[in-house]
DNA sequence: CTTAGGG
DNA sequence: CCCTAAG
């Protein structure tokens, strides 16, 4: 184990300590009478493989001296090091110490200011640090760990799980640096249940033994986290929490939902009857004991913590508590959404898709295929491979799919062809999109010409939008057309009959029954084709209340048509999105096309 | 019942 | 468009 050199900070932190409490007493400080010789508490030493401490050598000195002025050093260099024990009495900090001598022999008025400034910016740089190196500390140990164990599950190792740590606190520490005052500094290190750099480390004790996170609160799954992660979380889902909580336990993120039991940071699928039982007896005491151990000392050491530790994780078993109510009004942040919404919503396997599979089975036992009849119904599950487009007697469409690399995925895109001068029904159109050849950009100027405020997410679809602006009915059918062209193209999904419906009918002509079925082509059950009124309706809507409240939307807006329901609109948005989004790649591989071309020409 | 998402 | 899970 390499040693860790955090050891010339120590005479920073006391030299700019100095200073700075003379800045300090320009501030109404708290006055305390106890003066203490050594106000820095800050061990600088690293740990060796038994826990010992070990106090720094000149070498480790210099490294650090290296390592503060570096401002932005990478952890790297300390990737592989002890794990340094270190904190900072904040009362000491505050008060500071006046009878302490400057060692550098300048008064102290002189150097305050730039002193106190450095000083701020360096302690809460070593703050910074000390919590990367005790999370690369953690990680290894743990990773140590689990390979010296070698449990047999098959999760995968995974870096480290928890964000990075230095995001906010780096911003923090730059912004506060400056300014931060006596009072601040307090109020942050005093603060250990809120994120401060110093006080959150990853605390073993707390999440060592066996827990059942389905009987924990938010508040205790808040605590666990903390204790898991060293940092703190918002976000109010127990099912979250008590995945990540599990993923950081197991360093692993093949934490599933149901039924998995860990030990020794690993998933193992089965329960034997003896760990439920334990995991019901212990589970109260081991909470309570983790409310308990909150800021134990620095001698209790992780690497111990860790070599005890049994954690025993279950998520499974009893339905879990429902949250209280308050708990759960509470909205989420805006810097956990991310994290929030990567909890993707988990469903188990439809009963279609069993019956599938199990069907799979069977013809293979039995040699008959049951897909043949499946995949009649259900064409858009072939790929745009297996189903090559067909003309389907438009002759205004020139949409035609090839195969386009973008980022290194062979996407199948469609493609308009771009036949300059020639003129062609939908030519507004496409002289619109030559012109503005960003997708949301047009979306945007159409947006506007409409005078309807649509957000950035929901700007994508252009074509909806686009049509709009056409002049005459007849462009704007087609344009619809090729939307659904589009997007048929894309998704390998035939579907002539309604680009014949929309080439004939115009707004909310209900005479789908009149039509005749398309031959060689069977139509959905109850398929209506959009009228262009009807996407203007949509998409106004979607604008008005936004994606998702489809029932809004359609209470508004489609009040009388009772053969859309909220569920169609929901997929007429999707479709019109995934249209739009094939568009824009289209529009992004001409341009690529051309621009190739002209370079080589 | 509504929403989300796979088919 | 259909179906279904989840809430």
């Amino acid at each position: 184990m390499e040693p860790v050199a955090l050891a010339e900070a120590e005479q920073l932190v006391e030299r700019t300590l100095d200073a700075n409490s003379d800045s300090a007493a320009a501030v109404p400080a708290p006055s305390s009478p106890k003066h203490i010789a050594n106000p820095v508490v800050y061990q600088l030493v690293r740990v060796d493989g038994n826990g010992r401490l070990v106090p720094a050598t000149d070498d480790e000195v210099m490294e650090v001296e290296d390592m503060v002025d570096e401002d932005k050093c990478q952890i790297s260099s300390v990737a592989d090091t002890g794990l340094i024990e270190g904190s900072i009495s904040n009362e000491e900090l505050s008060h500071g110490s006046s009878d302490l001598k400057d060692s550098e022999g300048r008064t102290q008025s002189e150097n305050s200011k730039v002193n106190s400034q450095k000083f701020n910016a360096r302690i809460e740089y070593i703050g910074v640090m000390l919590e990367k190196v005790k999370k690369e500390e953690r990680l290894r140990l743990s990773v140590g760990e689990r390979r010296h164990k070698g449990e047999n599950s098959s999760q995968k190792a995974v870096p480290q799980l928890s964000p990075p740590v230095n995001d906010s606190s780096t911003n923090q520490s730059e912004a506060s640096g400056k300014c931060l005052t006596i009072s601040d500094r307090e109020a942050i290190a005093k603060s250990s249940s809120s994120v401060t750099y110093i006080s959150s480390k990853p605390d073993f004790s707390k999440i060592k033994g066996e827990i059942c996170l389905d009987n924990l609160s938010i508040k205790e799954l808040h605590e666990t986290f903390r204790a898991t992660f060293g940092r703190e979380t918002t976000v109010k889902d127990k099912l979250w929490l008590k995945r990540r909580i599990a993923m950081g336990l197991t360093n692993s993120c093949d934490v599933p939902t149901t039924s998995f039991i860990i030990r020794n940071n690993t998933i193992v699928t089965t329960v034997s009857e003896e760990e439920e039982e334990k995991c019901g007896m212990q589970q109260s005491e081991d909470v309570i004991k983790v409310d308990e151990k909150i800021n134990s000392s620095c001698e209790d050491s992780p690497i111990i913590s860790l070599n005890n530790q049994h954690v025993h994780v279950s998520l499974s078993g009893k339905r879990e508590r429902e949250p209280e109510e308050h708990e759960l009004k509470n909205e989420i942040p805006h810097t956990e959404i991310n994290e929030q919404t990567a909890a993707k919503r988990v469903r188990k396997p439809t009963r279609r898709y069993i019956e599938e599979l199990s069907e799979t089975d069977t013809r293979e036992s039995n040699g008959r295929s049951v897909f043949a009849v499946k995949t009649g119904e259900h064409c858009q599950s072939l790929r745009p491979h297996d189903q090559p487009f067909q003309n389907t007697g438009l002759d205004v469409m020139t949409v035609v799919t090839r195969e386009e690399s973008f980022g290194g995925s062979g996407v199948q895109v469609p493609f308009v062809s771009r036949v300059r001068g020639g003129r062609r029904p939908r030519k507004n159109f496409v002289s619109f999109l030559n012109c503005h050849p960003s997708g949301s950009m047009a979306a945007e100027l159409i947006t506007n010409a409409l005078g309807v405020c649509i957000s950035q997410q929901e700007s994508e679809n252009v074509e909806s939008d686009v049509k709009d602006t056409l002049p005459s009915e007849q462009h704007e059918q087609l344009v619809n057309s090729e939307a659904e062209e589009m997007l048929n193209s894309c998704s390998g999904q035939q579907q002539s009959v309604e680009l014949k419906n929309l080439g004939s009918c115009g707004n909310d002509s209900d005479d789908m029954t009149t039509e005749p079925a398309a031959k060689g082509v069977e139509r959905r059950k109850h398929h209506r084709a959009w009228t262009l009124s009807e996407v203007t309706k949509l998409v106004e809507g979607v604008s008005r209340y936004g994606a998702g409240k489809w029932s809004e939307i359609k209470r508004v807006a489609f009040a009388p048509s009772s053969y859309r329901t909220s569920v169609d609109l929901k997929d007429k948005w999707r479709n019109l999105l995934r249209a739009s989004f094939a568009l824009t790649l289209a529009d992004k591989a001409i341009l690529f096309s051309e621009h190739w071309c002209r370079r080589r020409t």
